[in-house]
DNA sequence: GTAAATGCAAACACTTTGCGCGACC
DNA sequence: GGTCGCGCAAAGTGTTTGCATTTAC
């Protein structure tokens, strides 16, 4: 792999002690958005003396040198994901709770724009969309 | 306006105590987005007996049956908002916490397209944008 | 060597809840 | 008058932090 989270580390003069490369390897592997619990719970398979402070600690590490993103899905907890992923909205699907991730360059263009005309820097956003799917007679 | 909280409340059977009513009055009278601990404040001041343990029983309720919208800006508490306002999505400003509120019609028109070009016909979206104020951080 | 990271447990901020009293219909 | 809501304080949940010890460089 050409840029490991551990590579990123390096290149950034961050300390890669023992637990932060375990935690580094758990958010590569990871195709989902684990909570500090589970990020914790698959740290410890690999170095069961991992601390879930530590976790804590070396996800607000990792977020500040903008390594992994911070995610809120309004449940109380945070998630995370490796920042090198592609950044992405989500659909859910009012009828079958699946959720679909899209990006649309337009949205992205348009959210600047009004950011910008309400005197602002847009830094992020978080947009969700919540849909049925189209009938056979509806057109696509 | 003629759909009062109040009415509201009536017309879903929920019994209107005292509490209620005040803090109906502070959510109808309010331009903002309150958290728990502000509403409780607002409402101190028209009844001092009331908790902050009614407020947020009150808010869960009325949420719970859709008077009022629970906004969550990933600051680790909840804002609330009446329902019955015109739709809107956010600016979260991360200086100073405020909010703003814009509706765009292209993102509106965008969304519909998305959703219908991924085989969805779109009910309803979240957008939220976090930003910092630009002259803060670079010149205009 | 030394500054920085860790583990532990206690502290924290926000929110929920058990209980006995008081209010609404 | 019975049920439901209230205030209080204590418990819960997710996250942060002070301190002594250990570790990376």
């Amino acid at each position: 792999m050409g840029n490991s989270i551990l590579k990123r580390c390096k290149s950034r003069g961050l300390r890669m002690t023992g637990q932060r490369q375990v935690i580094a390897q758990v958010l590569e592997s990871a195709n989902d958005h684990p909570d500090a619990e589970e990020i914790y719970a698959r740290a410890s398979k690999i170095d069961a003396a991992i601390s879930l402070a530590t976790v804590y600690r070396t996800m607000r590490l990792f977020e500040d040198v903008g390594l992994v993103n911070r995610l809120d899905f309004g449940d109380g907890r945070a998630r995370y994901e490796d920042a090198a992923r592609a950044h992405h909205d989500h659909l859910f699907d009012m009828e079958t709770g699946r959720v679909i991730e899209f990006v649309d360059p337009e949205i992205e263009q348009l959210q600047e724009k009004i950011a910008r005309k309400l005197g602002y820097r847009l830094l992020g956003h978080k947009m969700d969309l919540f849909a049925v799917p189209l009938d056979k007679d509806e057109d696509g």
